[in-house]
DNA sequence: CACGCCCCTG
DNA sequence: CAGGGGCGTG
């Protein structure tokens, strides 16, 4: 039963979205805004012409009754009375066809004459439904349990309506049932079989009910009677009754199919969505497996868009079937019963409207309705908005996860990467400061698998300082903020994005924020001017956030590769890819492997938008790569750290962090000089010359075991010299008492800042660590 | 004032 | 190794 689903789904997601946190339940409100704005707006516009009855619960029999001369002009004065109180009725259209019948029946039988069918309208009209209403309240107050009364309804159907008694509240599709059998009891409310059963029940009210008449309302008898009554007088009232439910009819027929066809328009947009993100999947896959011959072969895209459709059936699978609620189908199917089981559920909530809820089963369902019949049924729409906003973001929800976890959607991970770590490299560029380059730098590189463990030390910093510091978005904790003003490259087309996507440009807020969607992963070679990766085709603006969500896939394949085939041969890879920017071997796209050797990793796992190159924290591998650096170079100025780090997006707390480190080894690189030196003087050293430091030598073990614990770097033999330099130094400065001076370090600063050498070419390669360790 | 470095502390 | 205070320099 699609309504028992959509229950469960709802469920589902209600799990869902309490364990979602940050990006995603971002994504999931903002889709609900946009969604509920929509509804809304649709709901205000003019009714359309009618075209579809699917979601009518009424019975047409009773249209095809009705004389059709006075029918138009009834109905005409029927809807400017409507119009009239359609603030009541329209902002709660969940108002049940049925209780709207019901009410100008009983507003009819106070004071119409039965065969007064031109004055029915007017004379309906006023505060007789209110009246009723209230009576029915009252009524019900009275006796609750005779507001639904399954004895009222036909006794061909006891059985569903006890059942619905019972599970009325966790059974959504019995609702359905009900409106089924209502539908067949107006059907057969001309019967004499169904008035003589309800009229033998309920005889004293009817006559009561007539002999009360002018009251104009139905004071004090509750829904029961209004079923009866109603069965009970259509014959006699025939014509203003059918007149009135024609009106009524159509007037709650419009609202569906009004909000039909706005859900409808929901799914369509749902199914674009869904497209939208399978082309720019499956482009991206396609330049995975296609390489560097990009150019041409977008046009597969569409060709392929099935296949890729299957995978993300597959990937839905993998994930608790929750890809099957991007069929439309189904979701239209969920929308249609949804107007189904609320209709019913307005209807019922008039009709008992007091009775008390057994169990607290859907107690918050319960506590809706209820809501509603205080409030005025408005939750229809809300029910919609909540529908709709649930199915749309549990589609955006599955597509992320779908790309954020690769390994699990996708069985064979493309081998090739080197388009996008061509965008990467763009991305990496810097242009479009990403905030979830915050979550960059965080595994060990070095560590054939990543682990989030891996996220140690560094990062913090980094990030409270880029935060503190003002522009860096950096905090990790926190989902990525507003995005910055549009970028600014001029190959995208954001505003093409968002259209693609089926919806509003002006409107529509994309989940994903468009600069990280649209800007960073646009290819490379059009910042450049070369234009010689993707054809600017329809499909361009399709591969933004896709991109983003292919890195982690690549990144996770690239550690993958990484861990078979080792750095040199990425580093040659991107290097002929590369070529086109004009990018040297320490170019960015060398960036993009030691980005993608595991920095970025974590990130993917992190959030579905990493795909940032460009890191604005340091990374352990960052930290070590530093420390073997400090074998060369014990004073590097901030340009040579740029230089060689040049991964990372430098700012001043990347700097001063970096500066920090070197001064933090230089402090424990003078400690140790100074404890040997003293070491020496203690053990009887006398001159200076006496002291050596070998490879075998305790200072230089504790100075390697300090910067290169692995002992997996072959430290040069300069760095030798300068520790015995070093070393001399202080023993030196001991033994002539200058240790006495506060200051008397700095002279031996001095002297050994002059003793940096040249850092070997291959530390300005983010993959140094990969060359150098397996060396 | 900003920056870099040292020194100290945790 | 990070944070913070202090100091010197441009």
């Amino acid at each position: 039963m699609p309504d028992h689903d959509s229950t469960t789904l709802l469920t589902r997601q209600t799990k869902r979205r309490r364990v979602d946190i940050g990006v995603k339940r971002a994504v999931g409100s903002t889709i609900f805004t946009r969604a509920r704005e929509s509804l809304l707006d649709s709901m205000n516009q003019s009714h359309g012409p009618d075209q579809d009855a699917d979601c009518s619960l009424v019975a047409h029999s009773h249209l095809g009754t009705n004389g059709d001369g006075e029918k138009s002009n009834v109905l005409r004065k029927l809807l400017k009375r409507a119009n009239s109180y359609e603030d009541t009725i329209m902002p709660f259209p969940g108002a049940t066809i049925i209780s709207q019948l019901l009410k100008n029946n009983m507003g009819k039988n106070g004071g119409i004459n039965p065969s007064n069918k031109q004055g029915s309208g007017a004379l309906s009209s006023g505060g007789s439904e209110i009246q009723a209403e209230d009576a029915c309240s009252n009524s019900s107050r009275d006796s609750p349990l005779d507001c639904l009364s399954p004895g009222s309804l036909a006794p061909s159907q006891p059985l569903s309506l006890s059942s619905f008694d019972l599970d009325r509240l966790s059974d959504e599709h019995l609702r359905a049932k009900r409106a089924r059998v209502e539908n067949i009891i107006r059907g057969m409310s001309h019967s004499p079989l169904v008035r003589l059963n309800t009229s033998d029940h309920n005889q004293e009210s009817s006559r009561e009910n007539e002999s009360s008449s002018s009251r104009g309302g139905v004071v004090g008898v509750g829904e029961v009677y209004r079923e009866n009554k109603r069965k009970q007088r259509l014959p006699q009232q025939q014509h203003s009754f059918t007149q009135l439910v024609c009106s009524r009819q159509e007037q709650r027929q419009e609202e569906r199919r009004q909000l039909k066809l706005q859900l409808e328009d929901m799914q369509k947009q749902l199914r674009q969505l869904q497209e939208k993100f399978y082309q720019i999947y499956d482009s991206e896959t396609e330049e995975e497996e296609n390489g560097e011959k990009e150019d041409g072969n977008l046009s597969e895209d569409s060709i392929r868009s099935d296949g890729l459709e299957e995978r993300h059936r597959d990937r839905g699978q993998h994930t608790h079937d929750n890809l099957s609620e991007l069929d439309p189908g189904l979701f239209l199917d969920r929308a249609r019963a949804l107007l189904r089981e609320q209709a019913l559920i307005d209807g019922e909530m008039e009709e008992d409207v007091d009775r008390r809820v057994e169990g607290d089963r859907n107690g918050e369902r319960v506590m809706k309705r209820r809501g509603g019949a205080a409030g005025g049924g408005r939750h229809l729409a809300e029910t919609l908005k909540q529908q709709l906003n649930c199915a749309v973001s549990q589609v955006v929800d599955i597509v992320v996860k779908g790309f954020s976890s690769p390994k699990q959607a996708v069985s064979s991970p493309t081998p090739n990467y080197h388009p996008s770590n061509q965008r990467l490299h763009c991305f990496g560029d810097g242009i479009v400061p990403s905030p979830l380059d915050s979550f960059g730098g965080l595994s060990g590189r070095l560590s054939g698998v990543p682990t989030p463990n891996d996220q140690t030390e560094a990062l913090p910093l980094v990030v409270r300082k880029s935060g503190g510091s003002g522009g860096e978005n950096t905090n990790p904790s926190l989902p990525p903020p507003p995005p910055p003003p549009l970028p600014h490259h001029p190959s995208l087309h954001p505003s093409s994005l968002t259209a693609s996507l089926g919806f509003n440009p002006p409107s529509f807020r994309h989940p994903f924020p468009l600069p990280l969607m649209g800007y960073p992963f646009q290819n490379p070679l059009g910042s450049h001017g070369g234009g010689a990766g993707y054809a600017p085709g329809p499909k361009d603006h399709h591969r933004s956030s896709p991109d983003s969500m292919d890195m982690t896939r690549e990144t996770v394949s690239l550690r993958t590769k990484m861990a078979s085939l080792g750095g040199s041969h990425l580093s040659h890879h991107h290097h002929r890819q590369s070529s086109p920017t004009q990018h040297g071997p320490e170019g960015l796209s060398l960036s993009l492997i030691k980005s993608e050797c595991g920095d970025l990793q974590d990130m993917a796992d992190i959030s579905p938008y990493s795909g940032s190159t460009i890191q604005e924290g340091l990374s352990p591998n960052h930290l070590k790569k530093a420390k073997l650096m400090f074998f060369y170079t014990r004073y590097p100025s901030s340009n040579m750290l740029k230089m060689y780090f040049s991964d990372v997006k430098f700012n001043r707390c990347i700097t001063s962090q970096l500066i920090k480190w070197f001064s933090n080894f230089r402090e424990f690189y003078y400690i140790q000089m100074e404890k040997f030196a003293r070491q020496a003087i203690n053990e009887g050293v006398t001159a200076a010359e006496e002291l050596t430091v070998g490879r075998d030598a305790e200072l230089f073990r504790a100075l390697n075991m300090h910067y290169n614990k692995a002992n997996d770097f072959e430290v040069p033999d300069r760095f030798l010299e300068v520790a015995q330099v070093t070393l001399r130094e202080f023993f030196n400065a001991i033994v002539a008492g200058k240790d006495a001076d506060p200051s008397w370090k700095k002279a031996i600063y001095k002297v050994i800042c002059k003793l940096d050498s040249e850092v070997p070419e291959v530390f300005k390669s983010p993959s140094c660590l990969q060359e150098l360790l397996h060396d």
